[in-house]
RNA sequence: GGGCGCAUAACUCAGCGGUAGAGUACUUGCUUGACAGGCAAGGAGCCGCAGGUUCGAACCCUGCUGCGCCCACCA
């Protein structure tokens, strides 16, 4: 036992802190340069590009999830010897850093309008620098790895070129075009944001029916029939203004008569058709449906294909505009003008009402789409976008998957990807806002459209010189999409080839790392982000941009809702660090990891099992340390020396607890670096929490103490030699789950030398750092045996 | 309307063809010598329901029920 005054026993307080523990070590890895790939220089490649998350967020659940998932693989690969990058960065994130900086104004009183453009975005840029860091630098008390002197932002210099090449080359091969089409706009972002940016609820709401009675002079002739008029049902009311026509089945025996007669559209005077469309479902409603090309999907359609007028009744804010009506029908409608769409809705039925011509209200659900960012509902809307031909970008992206050189993990999500990329729609990439890529193109008076990567002079038209740069910029997917190689230096990186084609300059980080060896995120961004990094990777690096796509749950509350601000029952990751440190978390994270990817309910249990998990290994080690020869007990030793001595140590067992515990242990070492390189670290975490847990210190260390205590120099020697080597080497598989704790105590054993450090002993088992001690393998039916007798023995006991 | 996932002890979840597991919680002891954030022992379960395959099913197949999610142009 420990005399008394010992500085090693003192050297671990009884209850590990970790507080000093993480600031330290996470200082000293980073400023040695552990991060950086080079540590391993002859290792072959193994990159990882961090998801970036948006420079206006702060660490949340899901983020501690997915970075202490790459940071275990990116650790794990370290340690095995690889030239392992984890390249860290941020997205701009246009719409949402926008949302965040104009509210800041707010609360000054301005607004962006007011500050207009330039200035806006100045203001937007200072905002970035001031605390746009944020959470990389929670990152770092995370413990994430990532190689920080290749961080990058999505508009950096570089990436923003990525950008305009890839727009610029994209329009030259057909596959970028402009049209004028309906699109999901948000009245309150004032942009169009992209089909996957709605989201759909099913809201509770009414039905109205409206007559709009025929016209006159057809009245009369339908009179037998004693019809005057056709009943529509609609959600929208308000829409009526821009009705060019209304719509009945082809086979309805009720309306066929009426085909092609004229109706006069109520409120506003104008005449419209009643059409046929095989688009009609004859059972809802009354089988006769308004049409307004300018405000609905599917009568835009309709609008097309029967050459209907589309009458846009609505500004950018949402509010009643009567530009495109006729004078007659403008002095009708006057007092709408400006009307929010809400209020003129209220209106129209109220007059509508009081002219008789609702026929009934009814109560009704359907579901509503809104705005991702702000929840405003969206609004159809017609403008002139930009739009990627996304079908013959898809086609390789879908083959890439079922010829296997994608690999999703868990499986069941390539079947997911598949079914979403065979029904991709065309992909609006322009964004009516002011933070973000400029959209390379310029367009002269003599409606000349220039797709430029650098700003033209003149006009190759006419050679006018008034250029106007179109005032919108790219979608921050179409920037983050090029992620994986625009970090890496594309195009610059290239050689040869058009289009930024040919090949990585040999030596660039883009020939070394590129593909990268996976992706690591969670399956709500899917369709938003890894199809497109898939598809643009493809196209324009003639590679996959990963091999793995790891896919792991949502990070939900103990009862497994989703964690929001609203319901007011998100966990900060900080704040749990603050009480139990980043280890005790990291654990707890990946320790609920399931082999599905099932979400994940984080319940106070798990921490706090995880909080007491840290303390057990920290005690243990501290017995251990405790119960070192004489000469080791000095806080930094054992010396090298001291060290090589306890390692000649002759490590046969002597008896059957020793036996078991290196067997055991030696199956651990076995299960969890397969199990590590299958990505089931959910596995892994458990195993290693039962090794250590349950046999280590249940049943190892309690027997080593009538050893330890006992006449027998030898099987003291022995026992100590065992306690020693067993837990550093466990620590290093620990290490990528708890880097803080694990590095701490191998520190304090092995003369200041950490897990992290450039590899210094190289052992022929090749496991290396990641297993210190060799065993000779153990033939499995005696390893067996040895389990059985020990555990036999151990009843006994 | 199409697709996916989940249902195992009070709670959170493992197990995925061979006698039901862990942690938490609970009960009863123990503990001045690594750790009370500890140790030992214990109570706990028609493994959602109904069929089928099999010598044998929590596990494979079919159907059903209940929750959750994704996709789709429900006026």
């Amino acid at each position: 036992m420990a005399s008394p005054g010992n500085p090693l026993t003192e050297a671990l307080s009884k209850t590990y802190d970790p507080k000093d523990v993480e600031q330290k070590w996470y200082q000293i890895w980073e400023e040695n340069g552990y991060f950086k790939p080079e540590i391993n220089p002859d290792g072959p490649p193994f990159a990882i590009v961090i998801p970036p998350p948006n420079v206006t967020g702060s660490l949340h659940m899901g983020h501690a999830l997915d970075e202490t998932v790459q940071d275990i693989i990116i650790r794990y690969h370290r340690m095995r010897g690889d030239k392992a990058l984890w390249l860290p960065g941020t997205d701009h994130a246009g719409i949402a850093t926008q949302n965040v900086v104009e509210k800041e104004l707010k609360k000054t009183g301005l607004s962006k309008e007011k500050l207009g453009r330039e200035k806006f975005v100045e203001r937007i840029w200072q905002w970035k620098e001031e605390y746009g860091g944020q959470i990389l630098r929670q990152l770092r008390r995370l413990g994430a790895s990532c190689d920080w002197s290749r961080e990058r932002f999505t508009m950096d210099a570089g990436l923003s070129k990525a950008v305009t090449r890839e727009f610029v080359t994209l329009y030259k091969e057909g596959l970028v075009y402009r049209g004028k089409r309906l699109v999901n706009w948000c009245p309150r972002c004032k942009t169009a944001i992209s089909d996957i940016e709605v989201d759909f609820e099913t809201k509770k709401g009414q039905l109205w029916y409206l007559k709009y009675p025929l016209e006159k002079s057809q009245i009369s002739r339908e009179a037998g029939h004693g019809i005057d008029y056709i009943i529509v049902a609609t959600t929208r009311p308000e829409t009526m203004l821009g009705d060019t026509a209304v719509a009945v089945n082809p086979d309805d025996e009720r309306y066929r008569h009426l085909i092609g007669k004229m109706l006069v559209l109520p409120l506003v005077g104008r005449k419209i058709p009643i059409i046929k469309d095989e688009l009609v479902d004859p059972t809802f409603g009354t089988g006769a449906v308004k049409v307004t090309p300018a405000h609905d999907p599917n009568d835009f359609e309709m609008g097309e294909k029967h050459n209907l007028p589309r009458i846009n009744i609505l500004s950018e804010t949402g509010a009643i505009v009567l530009d495109e009506f006729t004078p007659e029908e403008a002095a009708n409608l006057k007092k709408y003008a400006g009307l929010d769409r809400f209020k003129a809705r209220k209106a129209i039925v109220e007059d509508l009402e009081a002219a008789g011509l609702i026929e009934k209200i009814e109560d009704y659900e359907n579901s509503v789409g809104s705005c991702y960012r702000c929840h405003t509902v969206i609004e159809p809307y017609l403008s002139d976008q930009w739009y990627v031909a996304v079908k013959k970008l898809a086609e390789p992206a879908i083959r890439a998957v079922e010829e296997g050189k994608i690999q999703f993990i868990p499986d069941r999500w390539t079947k997911v990807y598949i079914n979403w990329m065979t029904n991709l729609k065309d992909w609006c990439i322009s964004r009516q806002l002011w933070w973000g890529h400029k959209i390379p193109v310029w367009y002269c008076k003599c409606s000349e459209i220039i797709v430029s990567e650098t700003p033209p002079t003149t006009c190759p038209k006419c050679g006018g010189t008034s250029l106007v740069q179109d005032p919108d910029v790219f979608d921050t997917w179409f920037s983050s999409c090029l992620w994986p190689f625009s970090t890496l230096g594309w195009p610059d990186a290239m050689e040869g080839g058009v289009g930024g084609r040919g090949r990585p300059r040999s030596g660039s980080d883009l020939a070394t790392y590129y593909p990268t060896s996976v992706l690591v995120t969670g399956y709500d961004i899917i369709t938003f982000w890894v199809s497109r990094m898939i598809m643009m990777g493809l196209h324009f690096m003639q590679d996959v941009p990963f091999k793995k796509v790891f896919v792991h749950g949502l990070v939900r509350d103990a009862q497994g809702k989703k964690m929001s601000k609203s319901t007011g029952n998100v966990v900060d990751p900080l704040i749990l660090i603050g009480d139990v440190g980043a280890d005790a978390l990291r654990l707890a994270l990946s320790a609920l990891i399931s082999g599905q990817g099932q979400d994940i309910k984080l319940a106070d249990e798990k921490i706090k099992e995880c909080r007491n998990f840290c303390n057990k290994i920290w005690n243990a080690s501290r017995y251990v340390m405790m119960n070192l020869p004489e000469g080791a007990q000095v806080e930094g030793s054992p010396s090298p020396a001291q060290n090589a001595k306890l390692q000649a140590t002759d490590l046969k067992p002597r008896n059957l607890a020793d036996k078991w515990i290196l067997s055991r242990y030696h199956r651990t070492v076995k299960a969890v670096t397969e199990l590590l390189d299958n990505y089931d670290f959910g596995e892994a975490a458990r195993r290693l929490y039962e090794f250590v847990w349950g046999d280590y210190c249940d049943w190892y260390l309690e027997l080593s103490k009538s050893a330890l205590t006992g006449n027998d120099a030898k099987t003291k020697q022995t026992t100590q030699a065992i306690l020693a080597q067993v837990l550093l080497g466990t620590l290093k598989l620990l290490h990528p789950f708890m880097p803080f704790i694990t590095e701490e105590i191998y520190q304090k054993f092995n003369a200041g030398e950490g897990v992290c450090g450039p590899e210094r002993a190289t052992s022929p088992n090749a496991v290396s750092r990641h297993n210190i001690i060799v065993l000779a393998a153990w033939p499995a039916a005696e390893e067996k045996l040895i389990d059985e007798q020990a555990e036999k023995h151990m009843e006994i006991l």
